[in-house]
DNA sequence: GCGGTGTGCGTACAGTGTCAACATCGATCC
DNA sequence: GGATCGATGTTGACACTGTACGCACACCGC
């Protein structure tokens, strides 16, 4: 009875760190990035506020944190989707992924790229879900759009659209997006072979 | 001498309303919108950190009239782009110049896209930009993509290619995103049409 | 048992957005 | 002229944030 500690919460858990991770995903779930406070995810976890800091260095190390996590999610979900052996139809299944990733975690997708700090496996270079893109991307080169220039034009599209339906300057309900995406995706994959 | 406002001050100044949205703009260019504070925007202007409150709701709302400003250049922007009488070359000049004000202006652009709450004039409908934008690409519609689909998918690609520049996730030299807007842009207005 | 080391805690401080009450001005009516 | 009134700024306070500092606890090999 020497301290204010309650009982029935050990001292040290098992994984805060994790727990962390955890409690900053689903804060950002529901409330967007900018009201996801550091206090508030050490609350949910039922840690003092100063708990986070043995394990990240900063708010911001955290958030990179829970960026890489859905950076690694995004990769697993292109190369899931990448499946149909005909190119056109690979990419758009790409670019529809893509932007159904983003739908279904806004706050998420917007934080991996706002990240104040970027890791160095999330861009063009050494990303493995650029490295997927390419890949089919390059098979549709021409001569009007080398290989290089139409992956990253794919690239911006879907990541366009993604990011104009999620500030929804292009509004629409849910369901509609993922047709949209498609459609665009796969209609911008057949201008590249007349 | 009752109180302790300074005498070089005059109580009411003239346009504070506006001064205030100069002085978040300045904030905005050097430090992004995650630094902007309303606080350090009254500093700026000489004024308490309550005078903001006479003439704009909420922080939000200063925000939302700096993003409404940052509209209506663009939108002044790409109409002057929109030059050439050939449509792909009209095209890529435009999206050129969008990812040219996006680079410009990288704080602004973020926070347009991004404004906690969306005036009506933004997005796809109502926009001015949105209109100069739809007037070219749909004279390159065709069976494969439809004319409302082609600006969609244009303005995705365009916007895409200026989030992925300013957060860095394509390393580019400031000179060298301009001529990679052109290039893409007209690559893909140049696909429409075999 | 014993010190060391990794973890979590309490306190404290500066900075933020915003509410409520008060002060000061310029225009307007007597 | 002087009183009045609405618009504009001010001060003070509150709850909240991120984070620096030093202490408390719990487990490790010895």
């Amino acid at each position: 009875m020497s301290t204010s500690i309650q009982e029935d919460r050990p001292y040290h858990r098992g994984d805060l760190r994790a727990s962390l991770l955890a409690a900053a995903l689903d804060q950002l779930e529901e409330g967007g990035a900018a009201d996801l406070s550091l206090r508030a995810v050490a609350r949910a976890c039922g840690v003092s506020a100063m708990a986070p800091y043995r394990h990240f260095k900063d708010k911001d190390a955290l958030l990179d944190a829970v960026a890489g996590h859905g950076f690694a999610e995004l990769a697993r979900v292109l190369e899931q989707a990448d499946a149909s052996a005909e190119a056109a139809e690979a990419l758009a299944a790409q670019g529809a992924a893509y932007v159904a990733f983003a739908c279904r975690h806004p706050a998420l997708f917007r934080l991996m790229f706002t990240a104040p700090c970027r890791p160095k496996d999330t861009g063009r270079e050494g990303s493995p879900a650029y490295a997927i893109l390419q890949r089919r991307a390059a098979s549709l080169a021409s001569e009007a759009m080398p290989a290089e220039d139409l992956t990253l034009a794919a690239w911006s599209l879907v990541h366009g659209l993604a990011a104009l339906i999620l500030d929804r300057r292009i509004p629409l309900a849910p369901a509609e997006s993922d047709a949209l995406a498609r459609r665009i995706t796969l209609g911008f994959a057949r201008l590249t072979r007349p």
